[in-house]
DNA sequence: ACAAACTTTCAATTATTTTTGAAAGTTTAA
DNA sequence: TTAAACTTTCAAAAATAATTGAAAGTTTGT
């Protein structure tokens, strides 16, 4: 395979996994195109790239940015914009799910706060509800926590061996 | 907030949220409805409250079942099928991953792994690409094992005093 | 073997999401 | 201040995904 084809796979496989966890297709392929260029690209070239419009570009170039992954870069002498995709991995990890958690679950907590907080009366039903949300609720909150505190335990030695164990 | 509207909010989030994490809203709201159950459900109870479409419902059921999340139950002297959902929400978990890592993260992995190991000539846009890829196929290696790791560690006492520190 | 009681399938419809492209907006240099 | 070079916005169009409903399929009891 020569590195046109592979490029282009890869930008292709990065997209459908992308919409497959409820990201943009183009969002994908723009973060992945990103990712493996050793230089900052232009809109022009992105659009050429992807084959896309440019109102398709710059409106998924800025959701890449409101999610902290992409950065605008200038070019001494240049008038148009260069982006530049965030490349180290731990930190493209914590940035994707800070920010996943703080759009999705934390509203998806609150409700389950509420829900699970109701008076149960006497029925099984109701008991079971509680019960059940409330399991979630904890659950989800254990969940939400893990990749932060991850990140955490990475400065202790507790830290390191277990991601040593990971590998 | 009484029952009945704290079980339709809880099953409208329950929903939201799937969507957002590539899972059809339906199919995310059957399974929540079906968790805060205490009894099983049948299908025409499940179009009643979900206020869908018996082919719908069938589909979504069905997908539930491939996933392994949600079993099929029969009652004595009743003819129709009755529908229960996997409780155990780290057996959820569990299921879940294991099933979106066999459909998604595999198959991309398998990709990664072939664009990763082309020839990379000399110029540094070729390396870049290669050493990015290869870096990529390592980490999302890595991640797509955690779960699985997790399970293992509950079992020793290393995972369980790390289990805590989770908390 | 028949028919009642169910479930599944899938082509057509409907809903949702994404993409386009042209007009409006912005910035820079002269 | 003007105009060229560039970016953003957003209503309309296109693409994609989910849903319906009725026909076909299955199972069970008599």
């Amino acid at each position: 395979m020569e590195f046109k084809e592979a490029k282009n796979k890869f930008v292709q496989t990065w997209g459908a996994l992308g919409s497959q966890w409820g990201i943009n297709k183009t969002m994908a392929q723009i973060h992945a195109l990103l990712m493996v260029s050793n230089e900052a690209v232009s809109m022009e070239d992105i659009m050429e790239e992807l084959q896309i419009s440019r109102g398709n570009a710059s409106m998924n170039l800025r959701a890449l940015m409101d999610w902290g992954i992409v950065y605008k870069e200038f070019k001494a002498g240049e008038r148009k914009e260069f982006f530049t995709a965030e490349k180290d991995l731990d930190e493209l990890a914590v940035k994707i799910s800070r920010e996943r958690s703080k759009r999705e679950i934390k509203p998806a907590l609150k409700i389950l706060k509420e829900v699970s907080t109701i008076e149960a009366k006497d029925s099984a039903e109701e008991k079971h509800f509680v019960d059940q949300t409330s399991k979630l609720y904890d659950f989800v909150l254990k969940a939400d926590n893990v990749l932060d505190k991850m990140t955490e335990l990475n400065d202790n030695w507790l830290g390191k061996l277990f991601i040593k164990m990971m590998k």
